[in-house]
DNA sequence: CGTAGCATGTAAGTTGTTACATGATTCG
DNA sequence: CGAATCATGTAACAACTTACATGCTACG
């Protein structure tokens, strides 16, 4: 399955579009990749250290203003190099794991009113994924100048939508079955 | 995020609608939940001896034909027990890691060309899974006899050609766009 | 001044993959 | 018999999470 240092492209590629620290790399995760991609502090820092002593990146003095304790990091020609190598190779799904489809495939355990509650609280979850998605493509719509890296962010973000109104449309389909289940199983 | 021996369950789960071994349970992951689990021998073998020393499996003798080195373990009522508490439990999601919308996403790097190979390619495989999933959903209906694990099953492989359809679309509608990408890019 | 949040970092533990080993059986 | 496949299992490693530690700064 070939799962080696998928990290390690995540920090190139977002310092590819200029320097950055392990903070801002993390928020960067959360605030624009979130619905497809996820970092953590302990992920990241040990990676910036190792990837800094294989001269894939490198510490980059310009613009700390003083009372900024943020370490910005640079990609380096051979970062930028094998970034680019990666970007071109076959990419490798990660195992798919999914536990709210494994709770309702064994819910007749159970019963319908549990799961009811978890496909409820999938269901506003996703709406408000929903929300954000559609602020996001308007943002980047809202941009007068055309780069290419919109482009290609915008086909994530559209991917992102699809699924995300895929996953609705089956919340809401699925909870009136659940519903229609429950009922069944008092009048029994 | 709580990712407490999710293995452990999917085995509970497998087990509760009768006797398996651990290849069995291997090749239900594969042949019945692929789409949405994925487990290993490395994680299911440890596992089966660690759920029985806990008391909840045992080595279930009956029916093991002679030349048949498989061995089957059963549910116990704790195991049954525990698995039903599990299920009553919010779920909690794994973090999202797309390697495809990563390399999407970077891709101003080195132009459409790498990545509509890569579309094209995810493309093929949902397409196969779109295939597959519409088979499963066929047999299932094929059953004359009600059961409620039936009723969840379907719950589950709906959602999965849901997503699949819309990864379809997604892949159509940006090979399109990628290819137009590419053309300008010549003529520039 | 003291509390809250910023920013970096580490250690311990768990989870999961991969590759290999083993022996048994089936079948040409 | 020899090769392939079945079935169980293990060891080594890599990936990842979590919780904690630290010191700094902003701000009421």
């Amino acid at each position: 399955m070939d799962r080696t240092n998928r990290t390690k492209f995540a920090i190139l590629g977002v310092l590819s579009s200029g320097p950055s620290s392990g903070y801002d790399i993390k928020k960067f995760c959360e605030e624009v990749l979130a619905y497809f991609w996820h970092e953590s502090y302990g992920q990241i820092y040990p990676l910036l250290r190792s990837l800094e002593s294989e001269g894939l990146i490198r510490k980059d003095k310009k613009g700390t203003a003083k009372g900024d304790r943020r370490i910005p990091y640079a990609i380096t020609a051979t970062g930028k190099k094998e970034l680019q190598e990666w970007l071109s190779k076959p990419f490798s799904e990660q195992p798919p794991r999914n536990e709210l489809l494994l709770k309702v495939f064994f819910s007749n355990l159970v019963g319908p009113v549990p799961v009811i509650a978890q496909v409820q609280a999938y269901l506003d979850a996703q709406k408000r994924l929903q929300g954000a998605l559609k602020e996001a493509l308007s943002g980047i719509e809202e941009q007068t100048e055309y780069s290419e890296q919109m482009v290609y962010w915008k086909m994530t973000v559209k991917l992102g939508m699809r699924l995300c109104n895929a996953r609705v449309a089956w919340c809401q389909e699925t909870l009136q079955e659940l519903e229609e289940l429950k009922e069944k199983g008092k009048s029994v």
